[in-house]
DNA sequence: TTGTAGGCGTTATCAT
DNA sequence: ATGATAACGCCTACAA
């Protein structure tokens, strides 16, 4: 009967050389109080017994775990799956661990989340929230002092946000459809159901029609029901079977943007003379397609890194609370040959 | 000087029902030992000041944190996304969080993340490892009966593994090349740089050549600089400049699948007549591209389930330790027009 | 320079 | 049916 052996402690160190616990851990943490020798000694029997401090009980005692909260509303899109990426890269450099939980478009689930995560004692949360609109949960946790920091960008001024700044974004790619002379243009979901508040990209998009002088028309505004190629091409279908058809597409995604082109290329529709297309987020699926298509590129480098940094200061001034601050990441129109 | 208000705990309850903090912790986990008006009492109470116990507090106590690390060597393939993405959705069912890492390629840092882990007391691990055929770290894991599950198919019968038979997923594609008639078969990393030991795909196709009877050729072997499509098509270039150049591409990748057509597209190569693709993983990017390309289907659902399942099990056998079991799970090829 | 006592929030054991 | 006490592993405050 084999027991798995018990992680080495503190006290087992101690009962080695005869120091108290305390001394120890003062020991191994560097303190000038202890001895040179007592230290040297003391952390060379810590190296051989292989111990590794338990945080649990350090989080206990500290009222602090080291550890942050991350929670997508959707793992898969390929840029959340890079902030993740990037969060957990720069939050390790800073000797955090990342907890992380996808709500998949449930707002229970990610009440959820964050339940279990504050359970856990996480120092702070950043998060892609499900419903844009919806923030009051995130906001009375910044009331609570709880350091959150949202993957987004809004206008609301009680909250921190980093985030891409979507509607710009889309208001830049239709803007630039507009300037090509087009007069009909379509916008591809997916994110414009309204039990999902996520509405930026359609806002942008409204806004360059309504700039340009043309008119916002509800029936150029097509949702795929799924995030499948292929139900983007359903979509870019009935788009494309309306009387008065559009002669350019804004992709809310590059995903929905391979799907108009792969719509293109089924009925033989020349891109970008009879078809303009623009996607967003510029993954190297679009930047390399068949046709490359033009696409708002983001920084999320840069994005993680601002959002890490800024819950790194909120997590470090809890107390004083300083005074929210969104902070919008402009995206760049790349132009390709699909427009 | 506004102060983060504390979290309520058990004693917090205990003051204001007059009974003692076990009472406390007793009714609420609804123990008959407590009268029913009393665990009525305090569940109303409780639930009344926001109650959420200390997963810390119990981890500690419990010597179990309710925690699963996950670690990848990269987050970036779509295919490791969505096992993160189901691994954590089925771990949560269970009352599970999921500490997340990413090792970047770097054994190192794979070791510190185990290591961090480890120190937060999670109650076991899910990896996919850097080195396929440096397994000793992990190894020794399982013998320190610690859980451990590696998202890798391992002909080792000392670890315990669940993942994609890649070896047989890359031979079935080979040899579905030849049986078209192919006889002069390239393949196209990445994957196979001697510092990283995933060789599993470049076993299967070796063996599929030499299976026909036809002669492997290290000439064969394009490996693109990294994960871009542009470096897949450099690697294509390189592959297709041959002088004896191949009339078919195994890629061991979608991403790559698609730099191998990104390349016909440019030269004007015909597929499948001029050159016939596979890839590996099946997404839709490959599923939906402008010529579809055949390629081996993964059931990654299928795969973190189970392998969550293999890791529950090993939690709860921890002492007992039960023999080691690798389950490879088959892909299945997918025949587009691309062969 | 080192040791002792107390506590972080919870659960388990043993009394009452 | 309920309470007191100890324990998990660590850290801080204070005493020696």
């Amino acid at each position: 009967m084999s027991m798995t052996p018990r992680k080495v402690t503190l006290a087992d160190i101690a009962a080695k050389t005869g120091y108290g616990t305390n001394t120890v851990s003062l020991a191994l943490r560097g303190s000038t109080r202890i001895s040179q020798p007592a230290r040297d000694l003391i952390r060379r029997v810590a190296a051989e017994m292989d111990y590794v401090p338990n945080q649990i009980a350090q989080s206990l005692v500290l009222n602090r775990s080291n550890t942050i909260g991350l929670i997508l509303h959707e793992i898969t899109n390929p840029v959340l799956t890079s902030v993740a990426h990037m969060v957990q890269k720069t939050l390790g450099k800073h000797g955090y661990s990342v907890l992380f939980a996808s709500s998949n478009g449930d707002p229970e689930e990610e009440l959820r989340a964050i339940a279990a995560f504050r359970a856990r004692m996480v120092d702070g949360l950043l998060i892609y929230p499900i419903d844009h609109s919806k923030l009051d949960h995130l906001k009375a946790l910044r009331r609570n002092h709880f350091p959150t920091v949202l993957l987004i960008h809004t206008d609301a001024d009680d909250i921190d946000a980093v985030g891409i700044d979507e509607r710009r974004g889309a208001f830049d790619a239709t803007m630039h459809l507009i300037e090509r002379g087009h007069r009909r243009i379509g916008t591809l979901g997916p994110g414009f159901t309204a039990s999902i508040g996520n509405v930026g990209k359609l806002q942008g998009y409204r806004d360059a029609i309504e700039k340009a002088g043309l008119t916002y028309e509800a029936e150029l505004v097509a949702t795929p029901f799924d995030h499948s190629i292929a139900a983007g091409v359903r979509a870019m279908e009935e788009l494309m079977g309306l009387e008065n058809r559009p002669t350019a597409v804004f992709a809310t995604s590059d995903l929905t943007a391979l799907a108009a082109l792969r719509w293109a290329a089924r009925t033989h529709t020349k891109i970008p003379d009879e078809l303009a297309i623009v996607g967003f987020d510029d993954t190297d699926y679009v930047a390399q397609a068949s046709i490359p298509i033009s696409s708002i590129h983001n920084d999320v480098e840069k994005l993680a890194t601002e959002a890490v940094d800024r819950l790194l200061h909120l997590i470090d001034n809890k107390e004083t609370l300083p005074p929210a601050r969104s902070l919008p990441t402009p995206g760049q129109l790349i132009v390709r040959e699909s427009s």
